[in-house]
DNA sequence: TATATTTACTGACTATTAGTCAGTTTTTAA
DNA sequence: TTAAAAACTGACTAATAGTCAGTAAATATA
């Protein structure tokens, strides 16, 4: 009977009208300022409602995370088709990623943000990356992998160990570059000019030859 | 009279306390968890007496930050002793950092979570660096510049922003190591094949001679 | 069609905790 | 000895995450 099937799309989709509304709610007014009443009202729903969905704000917070990731997949997906090998390809996946905190930098920040909370509920303890089955770092682990074989990428240090490594430094740079305008404004320095250094360093190191 | 000083000795003195007591509950219990009623009860205060000295839960924890930025750039300054030329002094201020974050992870730990917060009451809205005069990532960049002066270290990137990429790529990568081990171990990586790896890929970039 | 059951939802509640303030105690000055 | 200043606190408020008993709506059953 298709009721059963209908009723599992419309929870699907309340589901995904509450995340609606709390990244209004939570892009808006910060994630510590917001409040679950505040997304209620947003959602059109009362509080109570929200926990039917979402054990915790902290839950709610992830699923917000957890659309992010999926957008970010897709764009290192995309990425991987634009190189002429897998070095190239490498490097599109980072310009990739930078340009996916900047034009979804709402989504970075929150991943940012629930990275570094002391997580209460989530199985895996502490790694939003851990909770995502098909997730950017494994796709990133696998191109290295390639140009290890194809002879495009420097071995010598395992794809895993590169691949959380690549991604590490360039997430660091990318929290730097979006958290901390401020700073970077007060020292005259200049968003791009410190993603095209990131590169310019990862690629030929910083001793002079 | 010597009064006024020690009655501000003994102010600073109070102040210091209470940071200890701060440190002994966030570091137990975590920053979010943590209430000021349990560090009042741990300086053996009034929870309204701490508000005497820190003007919320915020600056508290801002103090400790402080002490471990302090502790951090003392290790840098230590750690320029050790090399031959700048370029090497900029490795073992690479090591200092990595002993940092291992030795005294807790205000490693403190220091990130702190960066992330959408601060409220802080003047300078976004950077924990901007608020300390004397701040390891300035020093950092005094050494680069002398590096680029003496020819050890490659010019192309200016000082400031080479300096704010090292800081912010090994602030990522030790991020990630000391906040996300589960993650890690359960992809079997070793921190320290990762450090080393970094180190690594600093130097020498990672595409394939 | 009438009734029972399951599902979706909510108002009103509790517990916790950051931050405040009027007032007390202790120390210093006059 | 008394006045003034400084250090401190108990008892409070406001805000908010999370709960729960109960209502309303949809579906299944007779």
């Amino acid at each position: 009977m298709g009721i059963v099937e209908r009723k599992e799309r419309e929870k699907e989709q309340r589901r995904s009208e509450i995340i609606d509304a709390a990244e209004r709610i939570f892009f808006s007014k910060g994630f510590e300022t917001a409040t679950m009443e505040d997304v209620a009202n947003e959602a059109e729903l009362s509080k109570a409602t929200l926990y039917l969905y979402f054990k915790s704000k902290e839950d709610l917070h992830f699923g917000i995370c957890a659309r992010g990731l999926k957008i970010l997949l897709e764009m290192f997906k995309k990425a991987v088709s634009k190189g002429k090998n897998s070095f190239e390809n490498l490097v599109e996946i980072g310009k990739a990623y930078m340009k996916f905190a900047q034009k979804y930098n709402n989504y970075f920040k929150c991943m940012m943000h629930f990275e570094i909370k002391e997580l209460q509920d989530m199985e895996c303890n502490n790694c939003l990356l851990g909770n995502i089955d098909d997730c950017p770092l494994i796709f990133l682990i696998r191109i290295i992998e390639q140009g290890q074989t194809d002879k495009s990428v420097k071995t010598g240090v395992s794809p895993e160990v590169m691949g959380h490594l690549l991604w590490s430094q360039t997430t660091g740079v990318l929290q730097m570059v979006n958290t901390k305008k401020c700073h970077l404004f007060q020292e005259k320095i200049n968003a791009e000019e410190i993603i095209k250094g990131h590169f310019k360093i990862l690629k030929s190191g910083i001793k002079k030859k």
